[in-house]
DNA sequence: GCTGAAAGCCCAAGGTT
DNA sequence: AACCTTGGGCTTTCAGC
């Protein structure tokens, strides 16, 4: 609730949790930090409960799950219904990722998969009976994340 | 290796991992289906083996961690160096997120965190040193991610 | 607020059906 | 291919600092 000043150790178990939630334990953390195991729990828990830890997420392969199709709608929705339609549009199946922009038009960036065309025209439908104005269609080639933005350590701790 | 066709045990351990990847353990998971914990294990490992696991992801509220601004880069770079480009644009700080699309024009969106608008102006300035042609740069106002695409259970199991 | 130890829980491995 | 058992490791809790 409280303003999170996050410091080194924070930052530390922050990076690593980005690197690997799962398999990194808590007691590997307190090797790299100089905390005990106990107090990385702590930490964590604390940073889950303040909100700066959304929550752990498995990352798929769409492709290798079969579903090789990853394209992205561009979308306009009237300001007033945004909230409402982003909310309503992560309902649907097949949409992964929903981003709102601050502009006019073009205001909604909705990624979905799915295994053939039939899927993509099926839920650009959906879209369109929402209430969005789709105004393009793309497919992408490629998706990366970095997970360890601005928690790397300070200085080179040698 | 081979084409992962997932059955249904498969698909509710994924379903299960998307949700919470750090906190439902393996004995949890195999309540909800009804297979043993070591099964579960087992499964999760052929999973990242196979690659349709491809990691496990702290989520982040970049805001609540001090880092307000969440920018969107429309950006055009050429076919040739695309890839290349891509890779080498995940290394500056404060790039979480990049797409490769399929179109000529406006072939990349790069998403930067920052505390403020330097951050913002100084990535700017990067990414198009690097080669990009940046054509846009969106405040994002949010973005969703939908955890449990695909793997819903096929039938309402009562 | 951090540490350290103890209790309970979890995971991985091997052997069995 | 899934199960069960077991040994080792991990997490959590709480007293103490």
């Amino acid at each position: 609730m409280t303003d999170a000043s996050l410091d080194e150790v924070d930052r530390a178990i922050l990076r690593a949790l980005q690197e690997d939630a799962r398999h990194h334990t808590n007691a590997e953390i307190s090797e790299r930090v100089d905390v005990s195991a106990s107090t990385v729990g702590k930490r964590i828990a604390a940073l889950e409960e303040q909100g700066v830890i959304k929550g752990y997420r498995t990352e798929i392969d769409y492709d290798k799950a079969g579903y090789p199709l990853l394209v992205l709608f561009i979308c306009t929705a009237p300001i007033t219904d945004r909230e409402r339609l982003v909310r309503e549009t992560l309902g649907l199946d097949g949409v992964v990722n929903v981003r709102e922009l601050m502009t006019g038009v073009n205001n909604a960036h909705i990624l979905v998969t799915g295994t053939a065309n039939d899927d993509i025209t099926r839920i650009a439908h959906q879209i369109d009976e929402l209430g969005f104005n789709v105004s393009d269609e793309i497919l992408l080639r490629n998706e990366y994340n970095e997970p360890s933005v601005h928690f790397e350590p300070d200085v080179a701790n040698e």
